[in-house]
DNA sequence: GTGTACCGGTACTCGACCGTATCGGTACAC
DNA sequence: GTGTACCGATACGGTCGAGTACCGGTACAC
């Protein structure tokens, strides 16, 4: 699933042989995305990323037929696996770092669900790719964490709170901003699952 | 501090003898909250507006300077009082009342919140507006219903998942139609306080 | 009846941005 | 060295929306 196979050097685009290099390629979408956060979807402009990429209009217009095209692509360039490797034995100590993970990328995913969440209800395909390179991963990891608890016996899965325990997490990282004006930080997301979600579920 | 006190039957917007009546200013209010939930914050035009209420533009600027403003006092109208009048002698009984009030408003008010949560990030009497409207009352009515909770001694100040109740309710009502696909609706979020927010607060 | 002031309608200016077209420069193939 | 094809720059057409200007109609005061 994931694009982290060994490719060729400079292997680009796959069908067309741009001169745009994979990095130069990922600096495009970084500055789109970028300035979305900071402005807005609507607000973005193709020459606005243009110049603070110092490129031409014209190449982006070359390699991505329209703004949304090049939206998603930037959205797809940008998926990864940010619960991988959590495995500390103990429900508990993996919902912790889910927590310190998630903290870690909020600020900037947090940003992008708000800029974006909007325009996606105006374009299925913009939806899907946002839904696809922030929600669905996270949401897999998860439920795989929370099936290995179930497993070993830490938990019940018939415990009503289990089924809440992502929509729990994606709730007060995108509610924090609005009701006590700060990102949620590791910190706060921490302290957030052993008062609320750990309790919760019965654990501790 | 509510508007809600009994005006003379003809009296408008103070200062100017406008022809407009405060019913008609509502339909002018109502209809652009309504645009916005649909199409968001941006592709709101004051031509829209004027032309779904049948009046003319100029009517819309020379009651209120820009559409900024505009937006801003319909969003002023629209402050409530939305959990008012819950005291059902318990606790737990409280919060599934604030639940299913929460509920019903939650279809509205998340698109809302979903809309202008970007452009808010841009102009910060619009940001006022909004938390004055739909996210300060509710923690302020939420926060007496918890702090009647601690005086009846049903549950220790200290509780550590006190702090959180609110972030908890707001969370899940925004996080909900990003991973369920649907938004949260009274019967949800009722389920919702049964299965996590009560026991995290160590009720029932 | 006369004056005033607001209403609706329309036409307008001005700026922004999407997407296209054009052109000179240049890296690379052969 | 010659050809090809992409790059950057710039200019352009078309659209759309904010906010303004103007104009005839009309309700209301006196």
């Amino acid at each position: 699933m994931t694009s982290q196979a060994a490719d060729g050097p400079e292997t680009v685009a796959a069908s067309r042989r741009s001169k745009i290099s994979r990095e130069r390629e990922q600096e495009f979408f970084d500055a789109v995305l970028e300035q979305i956060r900071e402005c807005g979807y609507e607000a973005v402009t193709m020459d606005g990323v243009a110049a603070s990429t110092r490129c031409s209009k014209s190449t982006l217009y070359r390699q991505w037929k329209t703004k949304p095209q090049f939206v998603v692509a930037a959205l797809r360039s940008r998926r990864v696996s940010k619960f991988a490797g959590i495995d500390t034995g103990s429900l508990a100590g993996d919902l912790r770092e889910v927590a310190r993970a998630a903290g870690r990328w909020s600020t900037g995913d947090t940003k992008l669900l708000q800029a974006l969440g909007h325009a996606v209800t105006q374009d299925a395909e913009l939806a899907m790719a946002l839904r696809e390179a922030l929600v669905h991963p996270e949401i897999a990891e998860l439920s795989e964490i929370l099936q290995r608890g179930v497993e070993r016996g830490e938990i019940s899965a018939d415990q009503p709170a289990l089924e809440y325990v992502p929509c729990q997490l994606f709730g007060v990282i995108r509610a924090r901003p609005v009701v006590d004006g700060e990102y949620a930080d590791p910190d706060y997301l921490v302290r957030f699952v052993d008062a609320v979600v750990l309790p919760a579920l019965g654990l501790t």
